[in-house]
Formats: structure tokens, sequence, C-alpha cells
DNA sequence: TCTGTATATGAATGCGCATTCATTAGCATG
DNA sequence: CATGCTAATGAATGCGCATTCATATACAGA
């Protein structure tokens, strides 16, 4: 293991002919005869050539519209939370069918972005993906000018030069209103990220503004970060109060199964008898038998799909201007809303 | 958006200095005056450089014991899964505090993982880190032969020339077996992944052991592919025959609360009323106060900083030999397993 | 056989940086 | 003031590859 790899002029020597030769016969489409390509493939293998990725790309930096770094930067917060686990997996499958590599920054909070972004920057990313986080002004125009296509997952642009795919909040909180006003409540609760939280928010407006026009303002609100204790926590102030709810909407699924938790095995209380409950996201652990879960669905394979196309056609005609895609959620019926679903009359598990 | 970004160069004229003092001025340790560094750095702020990662991989390149590429490869099977998505995101944090990057590839099998790895060390990564899966003999000659450390994590070496860090899997089943022993079952059923999975197999060879020893046989065995829904598949088979287990011990947390769903809310039988459950891994849903599962928890925090710990190392002390470190799992004791838990005697939620 | 065109090939070059080597400036001591 | 030393600096170099440019070769048509 002593000196370092094997490089294309080793190819070249043992192939009988330039370094040149040896790049073109890894290059598709270049110039080189059947034969002689065979024959440098051959010496190849034979001595374990891989091709290095990095100079490869520093190579490539005179070029204009190639390839560069081969790498797309991915910047997230809270990879435990399923919601994100799913996200990610689906973009590196995507990505890698694609050809290209994840190059992984987690933060903890927006805050953190800028930063992340200009480490990943570094690397020459040729493009860069953004979860449920916002990058600066002037970062956005830092990656422009690098002319680095950035795309904003379940986040808005803001006006920002960016590319974004999400889904449609403020509708997506009218949708929940909607069947909870339709099932008869009256005292409906709101519960959602913190106040700075952009998600939350807008579906929080959808919501009100629903609930307005049925002449009817939220009967509570309650906010946590997006995982389950919190969920659970604001479960139960929400229940230890005198006048409760008989509805609650939250704004994410996993805080909507804390407090189905807290509801039924810390509070003893009965979904949908006691109260009806709609989440947001329909992640796995909603469809599990002893949830059943209304929620609002992101359709976050299509979603993906398209996030992952519009920054490949950004990465390789960069110039263009970005794209913006929102997707509607859908209303998945299940057993949390009184009245309405596949099995309302059903035990609930109380 | 023109030409590309930023060099050394451009900021050494800005300067009025020499690239090298550019290169210095980023160098901590470098012999540069305090002034010119400062006159430096100004400079590049000015013009909103910074330095080329790639380029000075590149260049680094001949130095030995140097830092190569700054990236740690990271090759992972089913990211959706809460327990690979918890081990990510907290390699990811120690990685990044050391000033490592991850550079992400997801398989879909153990026959994926040589393509991934070569792959992935064309970009020249310093280390990686494999999970769940094992590379191939001859693949793990070739990362020696590059000086790239590897790391095997839940997963034995099986001999090779790599370093692994995982779990007492054998222990665990023993420890599994025990207490469902000392609450008095005796018709004891195992569920576990696929017959190739090693994992699974250690643990059920461990839990067969126990059993042996006090007279006992599994009462039955059923496999799934560590998803909820093939826990739950699990579950449905194992209490659609006449004579029903009495217990069951789960080789994952996941697919035990498949079993955990399937058995109270699609047959309607009450846990640990009707039977005992015990998982493995103790992942944050084991937890929540509907499950309460009894487990085997993986101290995955220590394991992980362990884990990076020693990579870290042969990445900077590259020649040394491999490490192997195995963690004992701890008995957590909840609710799923008859006269055993913390509120064996409140209601379980049937 | 000669010319013209298409195709293959090798030599040379540079991507952006860290480092080595040689030189110079700065400073203390005799 | 000369000498010896250290610290600071710039010029030059190469990491491994893709590409350009200039040749060389093959082959068709006249």
């Amino acid at each position: 293991m002593r000196k370092t790899s094997v490089t294309s002029y080793d190819v070249a020597k043992a192939a009988g002919v330039s370094q040149s030769a040896v790049s073109r016969a890894f290059s598709p489409g270049a110039s080189i005869a059947e034969k002689t390509r065979q024959r440098v493939l051959d010496a190849a293998r034979e001595l374990g050539y891989q091709p290095n990725a990095i100079a490869r790309s520093m190579s490539t930096a005179r070029q204009e519209p190639s390839q560069k770094s081969g790498m797309v930067g991915i910047v997230v917060t809270r990879l435990e939370d399923p919601f994100f686990a799913h996200a990610i997996a689906n973009f590196s499958r995507h990505l890698q069918a694609r050809g290209w590599h994840m190059l992984l920054f987690t933060v903890d909070s927006s805050a953190e972005v800028d930063e992340a972004l200009n480490s990943l920057m570094q690397y020459r990313i040729d493009g860069v993906i953004i979860l449920s986080a916002i990058l600066s002004d002037h970062m956005a125009q830092v990656c422009r000018a690098q002319g680095t296509p950035v795309m904003l997952y379940n986040r808005d642009t803001k006006g920002l030069e960016v590319s974004a795919v999400g889904i449609a909040n403020h509708e997506g909180g009218r949708l929940a209103a909607d069947i909870l006003l339709e099932a008869g409540h009256e005292r409906i609760a709101f519960v959602g990220g913190d106040a700075g939280d952009e998600t939350s928010r807008e579906r929080e407006a959808g919501f009100v503004q629903r609930l307005a026009e049925a002449g009817l303002t939220p009967f509570q609100r309650e906010s946590g970060d997006y995982t389950f204790v919190s969920g659970r926590e604001a479960g139960l102030r929400l229940f230890a109060r005198h006048g409760r709810p008989d509805a609650v909407f939250c704004a994410s699924d996993v805080m909507a199964l804390g407090i189905l938790h807290a509801a039924r095995f810390d509070l003893g209380l009965r979904v949908p008898l006691d109260f009806s409950l709609i989440g947001f996201d329909d992640i796995p652990a909603a469809a599990w038998p002893g949830h059943q879960l209304t929620t609002i669905r992101q359709p976050i394979r299509r979603m993906i799909r398209e996030a992952v196309s519009i920054l490949a056609e950004a990465m390789e005609a960069p110039g263009e201007p970005p794209h913006t895609r929102l997707f509607p959620g859908t209303l998945i019926l299940r057993d949390t809303v009184r009245g309405m679903g596949t099995a309302s009359l059903s035990p609930d598990g109380q």
C-alpha cells in the first residue's frame, strides 16, 4: 500500500498508448478506435484502474456546460424525522439513477444553512437541495454567481431566484378545516411548529381562513418542534384545561401521533369519540392499524421526482430561470375524524 | 455569472502578494506574517473567495499523511428505517464536528455494496462507513491497497481486515430469552429478517441457545424484511394457526411494532395478557405511550461515537491494524412482557 | 497513382491549489 | 559595520485528468 493509486499514465504505459487515449477510452463518445479502447480497458482492468473523479472535475472545470463535480449538495434538518428520512432516501435513489452523488450536510436550524452551503460549495457541487429551510438573500446571490442551481424542497422561495418544490400548505390547511367543519365540530384547536416556521404558518393561515368563513375562530393553539414528544406534550396541555377542544388539526403527523398517544394512553380519551384529529404529511405510521390517522397526504414521490428533474435541468442548462412547482395535498380519510372515515364504527383501541 | 469563481490568484493580485501567500494565509500553521495574512483575508472576503476543496485535494494528493478529500463515504441500505435514519443523523453530526463531509450512497442490497464502494472511491474518500452490509473479500483488499479504512457498522467483519462496531447480537438474543423464560413462557416464537441476514441469525442463535438450556425449542418461526408491514404480516401468520405462541421475540423493533399492531388491532388480542412481546434496538417509537415495547436497547450514540473515533484514527494514521468493538445490549423493561415491566397492571390499550 | 476527407492518435496544456526551493528582508550579536 | 541567523516571501512545480491542436493514417473517388 505504498505509493498512491494507479493513474491513467500507468494504464497508458501498460496498453502501449498515450494518456490521451486512456482518457478517451473512458469518455463516451470520444474519438477512439474500438480496438484501442478495448486494449485500454483491458489494461485498466488488469491494473485495477479507476478514474479519479477529483482530478476529472479539476480538468473539466474549464469547459462550460460540462458536469463539474458530479456531486449534489443536500442540506437537511432533523434527519431523524421520518418525513425527512423518506425524502432523503427518495432523493438519493433518483439522484444516483441520474449519476449524481449526494454530499450531505445536516444542520440544526435554518441559521446554519448559509454556513453549510459555503462548506458544500467549496466542493464545487453541481447543485444543491435544501430541505425545509431557507438560505439568505446574500447566499442566494452567491449561488447564482457561482452558477450553482438551488432547489428548495418543502419551502417557499420568498422571491429568491431559486427553484422550489412544495406542497400547497394554505390549501391543505383549508382542506383540514373543511372536513372538521363538515363533521360538525365547533371547538377546533390548532397545533403547529414554532412561530418562525413558515410551513406551519401557511397551514395555519389556510385553516384559520376557512374557519373564519364558517364564522369560527380557532378554539385553542399549541405548538411544538415537530417531534413526537413535543406533540405529546402539546396534547397534554390541550386537554388539561377546562373547556376541551372537540377537534384538533395538527400541522404534522409526527406531532399528531404524539397527541393521539397522549390522549388515548396518558389521558384515556377516546378518538374520535371525544375529539377528532387530523394531521399533515401522511407518514407511514399514520396508516398503522392502531393509529389510522386521518391526514393530508403529500405526494412525496412525485414531488421528489419533480424536484430532481427541475434541478437536473438547471444543472445541465445553467442560466435558465428557476422553476417553482406546488403540489396539492390530498385528504386521506381514516378513523380519527368523527363520522368520517373507513371504519368510524369500529373500535378504535379504547 | 460568466467566468468561473474567484481563485487564489485573484486574491493574490488584489492583496498585492503571491498566490503562495494566499495559500499560506488559509493554511493554519504556515509561515506567514500576521500582517500579510490579514491583508489576504481582507482581500478574500472582499472578493468572496472560497478555497476550492477539489483543487486542494488534488494538490495534497502528493503528501502522505495529509487529509485527502475531506469526505467520508457512507453506504446504507433502507434509509427509511428509523434505525438507520437515526444512525445517519448521528454519524453526520460527529463527522461534521470533526471536519468531514459525508458522501452518501444508498443501496438496495448487500450485493450492490461493492459497486457503491467503487463509485465512492473514485472520489478519493478518506474512509468509508458501511451500515448493515458487508463488502466482498476482493473489495476489502482494494480498499486496503488504496489505504482507505473501512468501518462496518452493525455487521461482523467475518475475518476481513476492516474495523467494525456493533452490538452483541448473540448475547442480546440470550437476554431476550432470559426474560421470556423468567416470565414463565413456554411457547415462544421467533421473528427475524430473511435467512441471509447475519444480524438476525446471530440474535436467533443466542435466543435458541438460551431456550435450549431451559429445555425448550422455538415454538414457531416467521420472518420479514424489517419493515412494519412485514412485521404485521408475520404477526398475522403467527396467530392464525391453531396453537398460538404465548411469547414472541422479534429481531427488530420496527417489525415488533408491526406484530403489536396486528395483534391488538387486527386480531383483538391483548398484550401482554394473551402473549408477551420483546423487540430489539429500542427505536423511539418503542417508548410511545401506546406501545411501551419491552426491548433490547442498542447504545447507538456511544456506538456511533466509537465508530467515528476508530475510523478517524485509521484515517489519520494509515497502516494501523483495524479495530473491532462490540457493545452489549441492555434490556429495557416496559409493558409487553407479562409480569415484568413498569406498568404491567395498567391498561394496555385494549 | 494522386488528392481530399474523415478518423485516430499523441504532445502539450491548464484546472486551483499546497508545497518545495531559493532568495530576501529583518534583526541581533560581535 | 560586518556576520550569522531566522522568518517571510515568490517562483516554480505537480497532483490526474480532459481537451485542444497538430499530425498521421485510412480509404474513397478521380
